[in-house]
DNA sequence: AGACTGTGTAAAGGTTTAGTAAAGGTTATT
DNA sequence: AATAACCTTTACTAAACCTTTACACAGTCT
């Protein structure tokens, strides 16, 4: 993992040197800023991955600072003050930061805070990832393929269209191919309901599976084990 | 815009009949446990925005619905507490929780620590998008160019004008071209929120776009796959 | 064989989902 | 403040889909 880079706004010089040396040495990258103006150009300069900011600074305060990076600023802020006024903090809540906390504090808790906001900024991107990514896609078995990308099947080169529940139910027996799928297991799984005792839905459309391959098929695929469930057959026992 | 949903996990019911009525008339749509085990149950059942977390409850208190939820799991949590020791806090943040609250609060505090976690989220996600489209500046998939330069949009060579909305859906399907991308997907991705129920934005604006083209394709390039999604055709496809 | 049970299948009925037009509401612009 | 552009909601329609029903047939047991 790449050390994060962040930029420290403070005035405080006694202060901002503990911080620079405590934060370095739990990993990250500190580039310290004595007042708002050179932390603003700094800001625009660089991309950091987190602003620690100072509320009470000569040239440009805090609220400021804040203020200039706009809106749509999208480097999170952290901002820290010795006034706990609450108020305060809601201004800069409300005027973009991230956090804020009040001096003095713990360098724990400052650490803590700072990888709580690190953290959750990853967890969304990986998020917004996943959604997208699809799993493998590809599923063949027996001249019988499925692309789960796009939902399709195809026998023997010739496309098929199935339905949602006959494409959840073709591919649940195709996953466990070879072995016996139990009526109330594919109920479960594919209807997402209990099997009832009169319920011949998945009859039904095992039945239409059956025929929508019918035409480009030899051999059955689907086969029916009597009171235990179906089954999708491997090459060797088709 | 749609209200964001919250779940408040406090054994104090006082305390939690005042906040759900607070957030309530601030626009959220609060849900309200009084145990750890109830609002796991819920946390699981339910998506929500957010997650008050009380620490001291019975059955199950704050760390440990923190820990239950596990690493992965996606919404920000904030926790409240009465102590306000700094183990705790950090003991909370280091779990995964996003914020911590001491009590008592104000709650205007509390309001612009929610806004400030939600706003980063939305923020992060929006971030993505544009990512995603300033790498390459023209896409050009089946007879339809996007030229992300200048945000415009062509269909064998015929301009057409498309909204904001409309231009990022097509964005969208067409980075992924060939693959479903679930309604819940591009409503995250586009909208910037969660697929409600009965939303049917993007049926409108899926159909919005279609209509555009329809003058100058004579295939359908945006196929809907019923319950699935949406996906761009790709030319062997078309 | 006869009874019983489980399955195949066609068709009817009911439910869900998507297409679409229009109204309502929001935001940006003039 | 008025206007325009846009997004969302609503309501209706059509289509796709799922389940139920009914009956025929096949396997199993006595």
């Amino acid at each position: 993992m790449n050390k994060k880079q962040i930029l420290l706004i403070d005035d405080d010089h006694e202060l901002a040197e503990l911080l620079v040396d405590y934060l370095a040495q739990q990993g990250f990258i500190v580039q310290c800023c004595f007042d708002g103006q050179a932390g603003l150009e700094q800001a625009y300069n660089h991309k950091f991955d987190l602003i620690l900011l100072d509320v009470m600074m000569p040239k440009l305060n805090g609220f400021e600072v804040l203020k200039a990076l706009g809106k749509e600023h999208k480097t999170p802020v952290l901002m820290l003050t010795a006034k706990g006024d609450h108020h305060d903090k809601i201004k800069g809540l409300e005027l973009g930061a991230d956090d804020y906390l009040a001096k003095p504090f713990h360098h724990q808790e400052l650490l803590a805070r700072i990888k709580a906001i690190l953290r959750r900024i990853q967890l969304v991107n990986q998020q917004n990832r996943q959604a997208l990514q699809h799993q493998d896609t590809l599923l063949s078995i027996n001249n019988i393929k499925l692309n789960h990308a796009v939902r399709s099947v195809s026998c023997h080169g010739n496309d098929i269209e199935l339905t949602g529940t006959e494409y959840q139910l073709l591919t649940l027996l195709m996953e466990h191919h070879g072995k016996i799928i139990a009526k109330d297991t594919i109920s479960e799984q594919v209807l997402g309901r209990k099997l009832s005792p009169f319920d011949r839905s998945i009859d039904v459309h095992i039945g239409n599976i059956r025929r929508k391959f019918l035409p480009f098929c030899t051999v059955e695929k689907i086969k029916t084990v009597r009171s235990a469930g179906y089954i999708f057959l491997t090459g060797e026992n088709a």
